[in-house]
DNA sequence: AACCATATGTTTACAGTGTCAACATTAAAG
DNA sequence: CTTTAATGTTGACACTGTAAACATATGGTT
């Protein structure tokens, strides 16, 4: 009973692509598969996407209307320390719980994000308001804050790089080696060290 | 004229996969181009990798090797900030000129390091000499030392993909956009940028 | 020196992939 | 109501990872 046309199909390719990837990777995630599961023609996403990267930066950009949900703070009050820790530790968690979107968003699947403006603009989005939280904490300039703004996003990058190792490394309950065993030090007072690097960013 | 047997082909393969991995990134990369550009027969290379993926590891562990030539510190010899800075340049200037390998030792081509030891070895020489760089430094414990390292190799790592972003969106001329512009200001200054951090997380 | 197990290659085959071209059907615009 | 553009389908091509069966050379044992 279903007619020749979808009707919908972008959005539910999306969507399937958004579940498929983070399930299983976008490695394993393949155009005809979205087409499968979504009950159509194997060559039909292509109406829709011209080629598997456009539909990796659709995958990426719901992950960035995702991240920017549970990392933005309400710049209309006032911004604390407590409140950048806070969103500093959803920041990792999104990047844990969201491994391999993760992937996709920071990787090199998507190779240009300027290819794909809507990506970019929701990429920035999430940038703009970490600098609009700075720029309310302190006084700083334009530049101490592009500054204090880096720093931070740096390391959270790196973190989530690093503790998802050690989410890996430890899943078989081997003993941790190496620089796994400070990593998941960290993962562990995960607060603290954001605590003392957040203080360290701050007062610059 | 030449025998039936190669003779040194996994050595052949695993350096071609180097050459082709850096050039042209780890996803293009096949199991088939390498063995045509060895002048051998497709599935001749499952005689030496049983998956692809164990070829990634060999070429990720390339990587560690000449990463830690280009930022091990000698540690026999008095440690210094200065040298500490020197080797976080030299860091991000691998991660940067080596981006595709960095993309394979440090993403998740390779699943998990523990299913190839070598790797696994060559992957925390590069952290041990980091660790002793900082116990040579100054006399913290061993906790506070592992608390150094993962602030600076998180930093590191972070940074590196930043830059990165920004090399790529940099490319065409267009004026940088939002966080790139940021990242470039740090760029322009790493030294400067690294002194800092560095100052901070010795102070810890 | 003859023999044989093993390491290393080759050929062939299968199922899956991205993507293109030609065609079919429908919804929207005139 | 007809035409056009959007959206779907079929079929094809060249490529991929990898398994199975087979070929050849190498090295150790008699």
């Amino acid at each position: 009973m279903k007619s020749y046309h979808h009707g919908n199909l972008k959005q539910e390719l999306i969507l399937c692509a958004c579940k498929l990837c983070e399930e299983n990777g976008y490695e394993t995630l393949s155009m005809r598969s979205i087409a499968k599961e979504s009950g159509v023609s194997q060559t039909a996403p292509y109406r829709h996407f011209e080629t598997k990267e456009s539909l990796y930066a659709s995958v990426a950009m719901e992950g960035f209307k995702k991240l920017s949900k549970v990392t933005s703070i309400d710049t209309s009050q006032k911004v604390t320390k407590k409140k950048l820790i806070e969103t500093s530790v959803n920041y990792i968690n999104f990047g844990l719980e969201n491994a391999n979107t993760y992937d996709l968003m920071f990787g090199t699947a998507v190779g240009d994000f300027s290819n794909y403006p809507e990506l970019l603009d929701c990429a920035n989005a999430t940038y703009e308001n970490m600098r609009l939280s700075f720029a309310k904490l302190a006084n700083d300039s334009e530049e101490i804050i592009a500054y204090k703004c880096i720093t931070l996003w740096s390391m959270l990058h790196g973190l989530v790089g690093i503790l998802r190792k050690v989410a890996i490394a430890g899943v078989d309950g081997e003993p941790l080696r190496g620089p796994m065993t400070s990593a998941s030090l960290i993962g562990d007072n995960l607060d603290l060290h954001l605590d003392k690097v957040l203080t360290g960013i701050i007062q610059n």
